[in-house]
DNA sequence: GCCAACGTTGGC
DNA sequence: GCCAACGTTGGC
């Protein structure tokens, strides 16, 4: 089972706010980025763990698990004008954009870079690279059990 | 609001 | 296919 780390800013939505949707389940809307794209069009499975990242807030970090709970599909944003998201070179016939739904497994508690980068196996983690900014990166083995390992204890 | 880093665009 | 210009991301 593979893992992956997802970036949304929790004004959009936030891990209280997926848990709060209908099935804990909403749709990775809004990505316009063909590398994290293909992951969710050709790499991800349904069942893949999550960790549910808030991006661009007071408090970024690590705030609650998830799951990927579909195949891909089309995000509908492309095509809507009115949304932030509208391309105007997709169509229905041509999509560009897919995504995949994700359904919160539960909230945790906010494990953040500080915290993250103190780890020495975190190290090589594609988050904390120098000069990163996508939204969507894999997370390996190794680096899943250390977070799994933190999200156990208390907060420093 | 700053700014480093990166992705995309488009002229050539 | 190069690459400069531009736009965006996202932590600080």
């Amino acid at each position: 089972m593979a893992c992956w780390l997802m970036k949304s800013e929790p004004d959009e939505v936030s891990i209280d706010a997926a848990l709060a949707a209908p099935g804990a389940t909403v749709p990775w809307f809004g990505v316009r980025n063909y590398q994290a794209r293909n992951y969710m069009r050709d790499t991800m499975r349904i069942g893949d763990v999550v960790l549910f990242y808030h991006s661009s807030c007071p408090e970024p970090g690590i705030a609650g698990l998830a799951a990927v709970a579909s195949t891909s599909y089309p995000d509908a944003t492309q095509w809507d004008p009115k949304s932030p998201y509208y391309d105007p070179k997709a169509s229905p016939e041509n999509p560009r954009w897919m995504l995949v739904d994700v359904k919160a497994t539960r909230k945790t508690r906010l494990l953040g870079l500080d915290e993250l980068r103190a780890q020495p196996e975190l190290a090589n983690m594609r988050l904390l690279a120098r000069g990163n900014r996508l939204s969507i990166t894999p997370v390996t083995a190794d680096e899943y059990r250390c977070i799994a390992r933190l999200l156990k204890k208390k907060a420093a």
